[in-house]
RNA sequence: GGGCCCGUGGUCUAGCUCGGUAUGACGUCUCCUUGACGUGGAGAAGGUCGUGCGUUCAAAUCGCACCGGGCCCA
């Protein structure tokens, strides 16, 4: 075996040559484990599907935080030997993506209406296949273990085939169909309906214009001048005032409503009030809606342009009058002079005209919010238009049934509570979007009969009606919601609707949905509620939901942040490798919160790489070339010396926490476990107490130690793989052959405790050495005696069970702290020599008889031990005192008493030791 | 308007379900060129756990109110 590590860590050189390999080797693909025996036909199997990214886009740090937490599970899982499949893909974004492709090519001066849809596709696909790779590309670089051979992408032929399907299956059970509602209209860029959840309120400062309608009555039947011309009110005597926020929407007025007891207009209920600028007539009538706090107590009714006034005008059966074009530009035919003007401009216009005819009574500033277009920040125009929605009522049900009986859980549990309040309010649910980026719309309609037609999923085109025979049909023009498609990805990439996949067959439902909680309505409550319609199964049993990613600040992360370099994920991952990357992102996420992530950590992971390589090492260069060191297993377990059944039982709990933390999605407290057993533990003190040995001419059994520190380092790195992957498979192919039994530690069995080397005495035994190592030290410190230069050591001993914890470490003791030996005295009751420092440890006394020499220093710590000591039992005292003792559980009384015994004892020692000083 | 989350040493952070001497990291300070590592080792200092009231022998943790920051829904 050979050990050509390099002096120190580089990241550079191991993982991107360890990720061709692993790809190269297929060791992602769940047959290859399968091949190599590692799994048989009655092993158990995980599956795990990628939150599909947008084909289009990029790795930003929410990427990263995924990847980091669903390869990380993937990984744990195949180690345990579970057949594993984690499948990638993409999405094809309907929305994000046409408006970037419409976008550039106006750069180029084309209009994409121009070119029409054919082509516009086609320039999508072409823009599609451009930057498909980089996404995955990126995803590589994280060390992702995803089976590549079975990546999807929503568009392709098998996944648009599933969408047909499914689309098929629910029209004709009635949970799709079509209606006339007001939608969120995006007027801005996008100009199509998107769906409650695609728009963000934003609070916006905007004033609220209080205007006057005249009312028609036996002496004013109404204006008589045109509008503008200043005189349009003339001789009106009865005005109903209304106070709106959106005045040019007036042109859109069918109504103006009030309450029955309101003190100044219930006279004018049931007469007629006149619109301004289009003279509409219009009823005046009662709702409840109506709240008389607000405002005027009358309100102006645009059944088409404001979502609570459809649903007024649906109830008194009012008109519903569109005014706007799909960019809300006004249309002609109600005032010519606004014809064609922007809402915003119309609405300076119509305020200016209003002034002139004296109806503006009031303005006021007003904070409202208004819905935006979460893509290109128009603000929404409501609208009423023909769309396809999807019944989620009869689909809300069931999921929430599946999470109500525990066949899916979501972590944290308080996203459950967020999941059942949406779910019992849901609204339906509006799958059509006026696009040319997505899958069409499979519904045609007859020119002659008005048939609608939504045909088998495999038949392309309709020619005919079935109805009337008429050859003139046409295609429904829109396209389908993204989410539409995703909704089915647990089961469109493992086959559906091809039930009999092998696939489908052997890894559905999955078992994990890994997100964020940003999207459990987006997406999750869509999979589930497809999921259970579609193939009468949850997709999956765990949903888990992470945080998002912020700056240490807890600031969003945006493109426009200075210094953003240091939080893309690229850029960190080229300075300092996945591995660091990963580790910061699993290490620092608790599910369902925030992450801020602090750059400094990249850092700290770095070191951590750095130690890991450089203990490695110190093994690896101690063991030669042609070396045959045993297995642990192999060892004969009466050799083993005193740290070597420490470090044994400290691994073992480890082993046993770990899994613990990991069967509880604890992953913080996972690494930080691991982190400083490794670090505290294992090199601090193992390799330096294994030096002892190594390093002694006399010594014949190093293979017991040599043995040990592969152990350790074998587990370790097993325990690690799942965090950070490149550096553990390195470290781990660098270890001796016999030890390895895979060709990949991604295969290497998962660590399991082996409780019988879990020794509670040893582990005391140890920690009462390094207790009495750190304050010999700290007395060579204290009077400049350097830390090699051997003492003697006097330990009174008052108990057995003391005597036989040193003699367990006797040897280690002496050899840590540097003691001389021949002066190296346990026994009773012994007499402090004089000019001695004095140890104080668990009311055990030691001494380091001393010449007398520069005690000050000496003196000042123990006086600092003492004041602090002083204080604690002082704190336990008035604590004993009060009424805790009698009505606190008893063992803790008796806890504390212990404890304030103690610090007697201690408190006495060191004033003996202040006066002998 | 309704709901949710967060507020912990200079900075970031765990703990809060289920109350019992506050976790880890960065930074700061002291000491150490020890044969894997100075990207290291040995130590130290630093906290009225946002504020107030309450429950309790005991509150970062439970309850109420308030202040500050954020999110979601209407």
């Amino acid at each position: 075996m050979t050990s050509e590590l390099t002096k120190v860590y580089d990241h550079r050189t191991i993982e991107k040559e360890l990720y061709e390999w692993w790809e190269k080797e297929g060791f992602f693909r769940p047959e290859k484990s399968k091949e190599l025996g590692i799994i048989n036909e009655k092993s158990e199997k995980f599956c795990i599907t990628i939150p599909l990214p947008n084909v289009t886009g990029q790795l930003h740090s929410g990427h990263a935080l995924v990847i980091s937490l669903e390869d990380l599970m993937t990984r744990y899982e195949r180690m345990r030997q579970k057949e594993t499949l984690y499948i990638p893909g993409t999405d094809h974004a309907g929305i994000a993506t046409q408006s970037v492709v419409v976008r550039e090519l106006l750069k180029q001066g084309i209009n994409h209406k121009d070119l029409g849809r054919e082509k516009f596709v086609e320039k999508v696909w072409e823009w599609k296949h451009k930057y498909h790779a980089r996404i995955t590309e990126q995803s590589k670089r994280m060390g992702i273990s995803c089976d590549w051979s079975r990546e999807h992408f929503t568009l392709d032929p098998d996944l648009s085939r599933a969408v047909r399907v499914a689309f098929y299956i629910l029209y004709h059970k009635g949970l799709i169909y079509r209606g006339e509602y007001m939608v969120n209209w995006c007027p801005g860029r996008c100009v199509t309906a998107i769906s409650d959840l695609e728009t963000e309120a934003i609070e916006e400062q905007g004033q609220l214009w209080y205007i006057k309608y005249p009312v028609i009555t036996k002496a004013w039947r109404g204006p008589q001048h045109p509008w503008g011309s200043g005189k349009w009110a003339q001789g009106a005597t009865d005005f109903i005032i209304v106070a709106t926020t959106r005045p040019e929407t007036l042109l859109g007025d069918s109504a103006v409503a009030t309450i029955k007891s309101h003190p100044k207009f219930a006279k004018y209920i049931n007469k007629e009030a006149v619109i301004p600028a289009v003279s509409r007539l219009v009823p005046i009538i009662v709702d409840p809606f109506v709240d008389p706090e607000f405002g005027t107590g009358a309100l102006k009714i645009t059944p088409a342009h404001d979502p609570n006034d459809f649903e007024i005008g649906k109830k008194h059966g009012l008109d519903f009058i569109n005014i706007f074009n799909e960019t809300a530009q006004i249309l002609p035919g109600f005032v010519e002079a606004y014809a064609g003007l922007d809402r915003f401009e119309c609405r300076k216009e119509i305020l200016k005209d209003l002034e002139k005819e004296g109806l503006l009574t009031n303005t006021e500033p007003y904070i409202h919010s208004e819905p935006h277009c979460q893509r290109c920040h128009s603000t929404i125009e409501p609208r009423v238009s023909v769309q396809w929605f999807v019944k989620t009522k009869p689909l809300a049900e069931p999921a929430m049934e599946k999470v109500r009986n525990g066949e899916t859980i979501i972590i944290p549990e308080r996203e459950q509570r967020r999941f059942f309040q949406w779910m019992e309010n849901i609204h339906d649910w509006c799958i059509s979007r006026q696009l040319w980026w997505g899958h069409r719309i499979p519904v045609w309609y007859c020119d002659d009969c008005d048939e609608e037609i939504c045909p088998e999923p495999d038949v392309e085109t309709v020619s005919t009606c079935p109805k009337c025979s008429s050859s003139s049909v046409h295609q429904d023009e829109d396209v389908l919601d993204t989410w539409f498609s995703s909704g089915l990805w647990p089961f469109s990439t493992l086959g559906w609707p091809n039930t009999e996949h092998p696939d489908y067959m052997r890894f559905y439902p999955t078992d994990t949905r890994e997100t964020g909680y940003d999207i459990l309505f987006f997406w999750v409550a869509k999979e589930m509620m497809l999921g259970i319609e579609l193939t009468g199964q949850t997709p999956y049993h765990t949903v888990y939901l992470h945080g998002m990613i912020r700056d240490e600040k807890g600031r969003k992360i945006s493109k426009s942040m200075e210094n953003i370099d240091q939080y893309d994920p690229l850029v960190i991952i080229k300075d300092y490798g996945a591995d660091s990357l990963r580790y910061v992102m699993i290490s620092n996420s608790v599910p369902g919160l925030d992450t801020n992530y602090d750059p400094k950590n990249i850092e700290v992971a770095h070191k951590y790489c750095n130690k890991i390589w450089q203990a490695s090492r110190y093994v690896l260069t101690n063991i030669a070339s042609d070396e045959i060191v045993p297995k642990i297993e192999e060892i004969d377990l009466s050799k083993l010396k005193f740290p070597d059944k420490w470090i044994l039982s400290r691994l073992n709990s480890l082993i046993k926490d770990v899994q613990s933390y990991m069967d509880n999605y604890d992953y913080l407290r996972m690494t930080r476990e691991i982190k400083s057993f490794f670090w505290s533990e294992f090199c601090d003190w193992y390799i330096e107490m294994s030096k002892i040995f190594l390093y002694d001419e006399n010594y014949s059994d190093k293979h017991v130690q040599k043995a040990i520190l592969l152990h350790v380092l074998e587990t370790f790195y097993k325990l690690l793989h799942p965090v950070m992957p490149f550096i553990t498979e390195k470290l781990w192919q660098s270890l001796p052959d016999n030890l390895k039994t895979t060709p990949t530690i991604m295969y290497a069995p998962w660590p399991t405790a082996q409780e019988s080397f879990i020794d509670p005495t040893i582990e005391d035994s140890f920690l009462l050495m390094a207790d009495l190592v750190r304050e010999v030290r700290w007395v060579k410190h204290d009077f400049g005696i350097p830390l090699k230069t051997l003492v003697p050591l006097q330990i009174s001993i008052e108990t057995e069970v003391h005597r036989e914890l040193f003699k367990l470490c006797r040897n280690e003791l002496v050899k840590m702290a540097f003691i001389d030996e021949n002066k190296f005295i346990i026994d009773k009751n012994l007499v402090p020599p004089p000019h001695a420092a004095r140890i104080v440890l668990r009311g055990i006394p030691a001494f380091v008889p001393l010449s007398e020499s520069d005690i000050e220093k000496h003196k000042a710590r123990i006086h600092t031990s003492l004041e602090k000591a002083k204080n604690e039992a002082v704190k336990i005292e008035k604590k004993l005192q009060s009424q805790f003792s009698e009505r606190a559980p008893k063992e803790l009384v008796e806890k504390e008493r212990k404890n304030l015994e103690e610090l007697r004892i201690k408190i006495e020692q060191l004033e003996d030791q202040l006066k002998l000083l």
